[in-house]
DNA sequence: ATATGTGCAAACTGTTTGCAGCCGC
DNA sequence: GCGGCTGCAAACAGTTTGCACATAT
């Protein structure tokens, strides 16, 4: 059972060096895992360390998503979103409250017989529309 | 069987002015499904349109979009692609020649039951990888 | 004549890059 | 002391906006 490591073996494992930034990104996205934007993440870190650039998290988070430590998360044509579950799971996007849900993905469902002979490498899967709160 | 309106019909069908420049776009989607960007789409058009401007591109698509004429297609984080196909599928584009190609997509197979009483809107699903002829 | 489409230029936004200084080992 | 992390400022790319001119009916 692998579970919830904490951020310095996290990155320990992906030979990351811990520095105070690059565990605060990495604690703030394995706690509330909620495919924050790099400016949610800045605004709030800067409470924290009020030195922070927006320049670390960007470096920090590319940094992470070369070492599969996170995914780059596209369900908005504006601001990337980033999340730690690196498992196969869809995004739902509320146009209302603008909340991101996620849903689980069976794996081999889709038609994707016309793939193949290619090599997927990265499946996205992101719906919209309106969460059930908010049809309320 | 609907099959292949004219760009004329299409437009007429949803209440846009059928204006030259319009006219062209709608043409080039229709002709070539290759999901354009914005700039491959104006870089075409500029040739028998010398005075067209990316801002009409823009305009145009913007309006073809609210109309559901066309998909805006996110397959790349960057640049917008445009889809005439409005029907339900999914998107592979290959990391090494950046090639944008449609694969099928079954109706209700993904792990949708976790979406019950959401509403979901617009179903988006694209693939990164390596297509046959580039592992070739 | 009026409403609407077009296109230039400038603004904006998220992201990237260059580079000087700083810190930890 | 050295490698490399940090963070400011400037560059960048795609897109949007403001506005004057053109165009069609």
């Amino acid at each position: 059972m692998t579970g919830q490591r904490s951020p310095e073996k996290l990155l320990a494992e992906h030979n990351i060096k811990p520095s105070y930034q690059r565990l605060k990104v990495m604690e703030y996205l394995s706690s509330r895992r909620n495919h924050p934007t790099v400016d949610e993440i800045h605004r709030a870190l800067v409470q924290d360390i009020p030195t922070l650039s927006k320049t670390t998290v960007y470096n920090t988070l590319t940094l992470f998503a070369r070492a599969n430590l996170v995914r780059r998360v596209i369900v908005d044509d504006s601001e990337a979103h980033y999340d730690v579950l690196t498992d196969c799971h869809g995004h739902f996007k509320c146009d209302s409250c603008g909340r991101i849900y996620d849903f689980p993905l069976g794996s081999d469902l889709l038609g994707e017989e016309g793939l193949a002979s290619f090599e997927i490498r990265e499946r996205n899967v992101y719906y919209r529309g309106i969460c059930s709160t908010c049809r309320d």
